[in-house]
DNA sequence: AAAAAATATTGACACAAATCAAAATAATGT
DNA sequence: ACATTATTTTGATTTGTGTCAATATTTTTT
């Protein structure tokens, strides 16, 4: 019997990420053939920029914080947030083998690392899967195309009010909601200062759009929001 | 005989897109089945955000121009010029079959349109194809990556210098190229108006990285150039 | 519980780039 | 060749956001 089915917390047919669908029991015994569990604690590195890419990694619990690292500079982007059932393996694969994020726990997080030559004999073996695959990065790409658009011509307040709406619709899935992200962390996503992230996040406030102290977070006035985000 | 034999521009063999080293002579029957071949004039609108993605596209000949819109505003970003061969489909591919993409012609293009269902009957049947196709994606996400920090970090001298080196390397292959491309093209693909584009080019100019007049240019200093742009 | 360290907040200020407006130049059409 | 239109360039001004510094608050450590 299938390993996955013993542990059913990685990488069985459960999986809200479709791409698993794809596989029969023979080829997630392939997947989790060399597969190794691990638990972060908060604030750990996941991965790293620049680092080798051996294993493609599927989270089952906590969070995590991807980031862009900009190699000239202090200044990292927060390009998402990582939640359970997610696989990350990154642009590398399949490139140069290499990080080009890097992988932060938020809480504490635990995930599967899964080999890449696993990973490609599946694809090798399972047109579905690959085709779920390339979706899957698609769809990606389409969230980095509206994040260009977002960080590059929209201003301070408009930047942090898409940050919570993120933060809200597809994290946590809740208009009031705690959080252990920083105030930096805030910033990093919004690419601004924390200073200037601060000064929206009171702007918002004074308008009466949220409510929010050090670490929760409450949307009073969702449309609103939205249209300031647009 | 494959059809590709006779016209000899399209989704041949020797493209040196690898994706296409991995076809068979019956699978290129498969993707060139419904091909049909387009000349665009100058300024011409090969793909439009928005509309129905029913058909990949291979660049033969020309230069065209890829657009990201602010549905909200008229900032566009130009993301990249695509120049012979490449094979363009956008992120809506297997999501949504939407185009998250605007394609417009520079100069005179021929491209050739290749059936969604075809390309997709293809990936199904060739896993090594898929597989090219996967890192392909991959390396676009790398430059998307890479256009984020940019974008977001740099300041106007320094994004001048990077869209001035990604021309010169990656597109014109010269230190010396005349290009269709107006200052506001050159804006966008570096997120500044065209003021703030002009007074940039004029700065490098002045301090002799650069000479440029309208639609030539010329970089003298690309080390000094590269250290600016980091 | 107190001390130390980290993070958040506020204010004053500087500065880069956007905006606006006007003039110069180039491209296009008749 | 001329008129018209579009694009480029320059200058003056405004504005948003970063920077810096000081203070307040929270979190962590001992």
């Amino acid at each position: 019997m299938s390993k996955f089915i013993k542990t059913g917390n990685c990488f069985d047919c459960s999986m809200k990420v479709d791409v698993f669908s794809q596989l029969t029991h023979e080829q997630l015994d392939t997947v989790n053939r060399h597969r190794s569990q691990v638990v972060f604690k908060p604030g750990e590195t996941i991965f790293k920029t620049g680092s080798p890419l051996t294993h493609m990694l599927c989270m089952t619990d906590g969070l995590a914080k991807v980031y862009l690292e900009d190699p000239n500079s202090e200044k990292n982007i927060l390009l998402s947030i990582l939640k359970p059932v997610e696989i990350i393996g990154g642009p590398g694969f399949l490139v140069d083998d290499r990080h080009y994020i890097t992988v932060v726990a938020l809480g504490e997080t635990t995930a599967c690392f899964v080999r890449v030559e696993d990973y490609k004999e599946v694809i090798m073996n399972n047109p579905k899967f690959s085709m779920e695959l390339i979706k899957y990065r698609n769809e990606r790409i389409i969230k980095y195309f509206d994040k260009i658009i977002h960080l590059t011509h929209k201003q301070a307040k408009e930047k942090v009010a898409e940050t919570l709406l993120y933060l809200s619709d597809d994290i946590y899935n809740s208009n009031s909601f705690s959080t252990a992200l920083t105030r930096q962390d805030m910033a990093d996503m919004s690419a601004l200062t924390k200073e200037s992230t601060i000064r929206a996040l009171k702007e918002l406030e004074k308008e009466g759009l949220i409510k929010c102290d050090l670490h929760h977070f409450e949307i009073l006035d969702k449309a609103k929001l939205r249209k300031i985000s647009r």
